[in-house]
DNA sequence: GTGAAAGCGCTAACAG
DNA sequence: CTGTTAGCGCTTTCAC
């Protein structure tokens, strides 16, 4: 095994003590250093191939420039877009991530969340899935930097970046509406979670300011997580009511949705028109490509790191974000 | 800011050394302590709420329990799906995994490697991108255990976990001559990269052993990362030839070809024949759904931790391994 | 200008 | 059975 090397073996190799190899290589009081003992310091450095040890640094600072990253499920091209997103963003940072995924379930978290104190993270961001609330709250009590992203609990005080997800889904069902769609019917999540009941208020909101009356048997709430039958039968339940478009509330969902809908060869738009909310690399292949609420996720990710980063200097006070999603207007609910 | 308890604080309440306070929070050496004792230390480190410090531990043992992994491309659903395989299999062996994405740059993996270095990593997954064979010389010479997922460099030794990428193409292509295709067109990378260079073959292969010949002007190459447009181009190209099938070699360019076949308005499978080489979420929202090569993905990313697992353990033998990919075979490529 | 020395939190070699 | 001590590689205070 090739030993490492060490500040010490460079002291040892130009006579001087760790100390100063330290202040030379970190180029701090440069001025208390002569000009040429630095450069032979530097210089042995790179011949010896020295590389700082990071896990020592970090112990004698109590810094690790690593954050921990929980995403709901990175499968989805949402999680991993977000991950991809905050990674870039830390490394500009100097900040290395450490990433684990949920897959929606608490004691998942919980133990993500146990890895990363142990492993002393500066900082976490959180796709929090639902009941964990106290999850939540112990991070606030021990004090660490945190920032909840995309979701968060209105009855929990933490700082969060999110969608505007009621305006979104408002403008995706006015949308629907101005296009002469009279009977829409949504495909949502039975949840706790407050960004996707968030969806549905803004689906109820838009049809009665349009004068339209909601229907609680239009919209259909399936589980997190539900199976492809799950998604056919609500659609089937939806279709045999007066129904002309669609409204999904997730990617999955209305990935699930048109593949059935294929099946059925229903003609969108003019028989169907449809809405996702958020991307799915189907939404431009269906035959109709999909109208969808585009999420800004860079800018999700980007702030929540910066927020987080304000947190681990130390700024104290808490910072909500709450960003506009954007519509893509395409086939799919614009009728002929 | 909430102090953090150590070993230390939990000695002094107790009235013990903080050795053995490690020992029986480790369960170590439990003869060598008395059971009152240790009672009263687990309830004392429960009380305090006490979290060992990986940083401090790993400093002494030398052992970080962390592997770093680098992709090629977060973004796409192969990479993501490789890491959350790699990611749970590193979770049950108590293994946590910083994540990085080259993006298909020599610089930029160089860069990550040097990160996962200093941060004194027990071992690294990569999967190499172009011009890294010094890369990978090196982290052989400094002796750390590493294993190369998806590609390798014949002209380099060390562990890796591939597809059979020849033999997968082979039957991608034999099978559309089986099902009576007879001028196949391949749309390809242009890549030094000999994972992608064995799909090529492959094709070439299958062509012949049907008495086929190989028409060099039906086979497209195309830099890594081309544009929608490249690929239309190079469609066009191909369709103004008696071509009547399409072999497409990674997801990406099947994405973008399906996308332009569906706007030329193509019969498929009737008028052309399609397989791609991995999946694609639209692989079925196709109206034809796609016949397509299924990488063992969990497969591989399990075999590549494991075989890190070991190396990391010591043992010696360099190990590679290659796994068959399956055809699964869909509306696509079946003529009706 | 320079360096000795303490110590971050932990483990393991070494006494009793 | 129980405990002490040294030291992992680094930074930083303080003394020269």
């Amino acid at each position: 095994m090739n030993k490492k090397v060490s500040l010490k073996d460079i002291a040892q190799k130009v006579g001087v003590s760790t100390a100063l190899v330290s202040y030379v290589l970190n180029d701090k009081r440069q001025n208390r250093v002569g000009k040429d003992l630095a450069k032979k310091i530097k210089k042995t450095a790179t011949t010896l191939n020295y590389r700082p040890n990071q896990i020592a640094k970090s112990l004698k600072t109590n810094k690790t420039n690593t954050i921990g990253l929980i995403v709901a499920d990175i499968s989805n091209p949402f999680s991993s877009q977000i991950a991809r997103a905050i990674e870039d963003e830390a490394e500009k940072n100097d900040y290395t991530v450490i990433l684990g995924s949920s897959g929606e379930n608490a004691e998942k978290s919980a133990k993500l969340i146990n890895i990363f104190l142990e492993r002393q993270v500066d900082g976490i961001i959180i796709c929090p899935v639902e009941n964990t609330q106290a999850q939540v709250r112990y991070l606030h009590k021990i004090n660490i930097p945190f920032v909840l992203l995309d979701r968060y609990f209105p009855e929990v005080k933490a700082n969060h970046v999110s969608v505007n997800n009621f305006g979104a889904a408002y403008m995706a069902v006015d949308h629907l509406i101005k296009q002469g769609y009279r009977n829409i019917g949504m495909i949502a999540y039975k949840t706790s979670l407050v960004h996707l009941q968030e969806r549905t208020r803004g689906y109820i909101e838009a049809l009665r300011n349009n004068k339209q009356s909601f229907k609680k048997s239009r919209l259909k709430e399936l589980k997190m997580g539900c199976t492809q039958q799950e998604v056919e039968k609500a659609i089937d339940q939806l279709l045999k009511q007066p129904v002309d478009a669609l409204f999904f509330t997730s990617n999955t969902l209305a990935s699930c949705g048109i593949k059935y809908i294929n099946k059925l060869h229903i003609q969108v738009p003019n028989d169907l028109g449809i809405v996702s909310f958020d991307e799915t690399e189907a939404a431009d292949l269906f035959y109709a490509p999909l109208t969808y609420i585009k999420q800004p996720i860079d800018e999700m990710g980007k702030q929540s790191l910066h927020i987080l980063l304000d947190k681990i200097s130390g700024k104290k006070k808490m910072i909500t974000s709450n960003i506009d999603g954007e519509l893509i207007v395409q086939r799919s609910s614009v009728l002929e």
